[in-house]
DNA sequence: AGTTGATCATTA
DNA sequence: TAATGATCAACT
């Protein structure tokens, strides 16, 4: 039988586990656990950050939370093409479209979400089979104050949207670093949300999403200082 | 229906 | 070909 693995009990120690995954290959991760590597993701999308997870530990489930709550960590995939450049953007939390009244920056999902990333690269090309992408070097990162500053930014021209009644004039064009995306499992799914007027209305779920060219300057920043 | 894990695939 | 908008699965 497997592994089962436990949940770390420091940072240090997650980022050695982390560490060691460094060069294996996602077949590698997913024999140790005894668990099916798709062939494709077209189905599983997931299936990467939930084996991830598994194998490090983290806290199963799909809550609010961060994957590592006690050491104040969220688990990251990110996929990346050959030159190491991210090859998707960065899901990050749902986005709240009622009762956004009081609630701030600091207080809310998104900067909790990003506190304390461990970002895990690994090897996105669609042409290299599931189980052939090989794991990076995996970082962990904390944003700076110019980082912190532009997702506040985006975070609070894109929340003013929302509860000015603008939530379907967003598109993935507002924000600088971080964007508004739909998410949700098909067009059919509505939640509410303000209208222009002031009423209720319907519309998609959303979630924010961070761009590729900022995810791009944390890996940067990282390996070239 | 909401929220997590994300990638897919059509469009511009 | 890159980005936007759409979608898939598991779990609460």
């Amino acid at each position: 039988m497997p592994d089962k693995p436990t949940p770390p009990e420091s940072i240090e120690q997650l980022l050695s586990r982390a560490n060691e995954l460094a060069g294996l290959t996602l077949g590698d991760i997913a024999k140790e656990l005894d668990i099916q590597v798709p062939k494709n993701f077209k189905r599983e999308k997931g299936w990467t950050g939930q084996l991830l997870e598994l194998k490090l530990g983290a806290k199963a489930g799909s809550t609010p939370q961060q994957d590592f709550p006690d050491l104040g960590v969220e688990l990251k995939t990110i996929p990346i093409d050959i030159n190491g450049m991210p090859l998707e953007t960065t899901y990050v939390c749902y986005a709240h479209l009622t009762d956004v009244a009081g609630i701030n920056w600091q207080d809310s999902n998104v900067r909790n979400k990003l506190n304390c990333v461990l970002w895990i690269p690994i090897e996105g090309d669609r042409q290299i089979p599931p189980a052939q992408r090989r794991i990076a070097t995996p970082l962990l990162w904390r944003p700076n104050h110019l980082q912190l500053n532009a997702l506040k930014q985006d975070w609070e021209e894109l929340m003013d949207m929302i509860s000015l009644g603008d939530v379907e004039n967003i598109t993935a064009r507002h924000g600088e670093v971080m964007q508004i995306r739909p998410k949700a499992a098909d067009g059919s799914a509505l939640t509410d949300a303000f209208g222009a007027d002031g009423s209720k209305i319907k519309t998609r779920p959303r979630g924010f999403y961070l761009r590729k060219s900022f995810t791009q300057q944390i890996l940067h920043d990282a390996f070239n200082d």
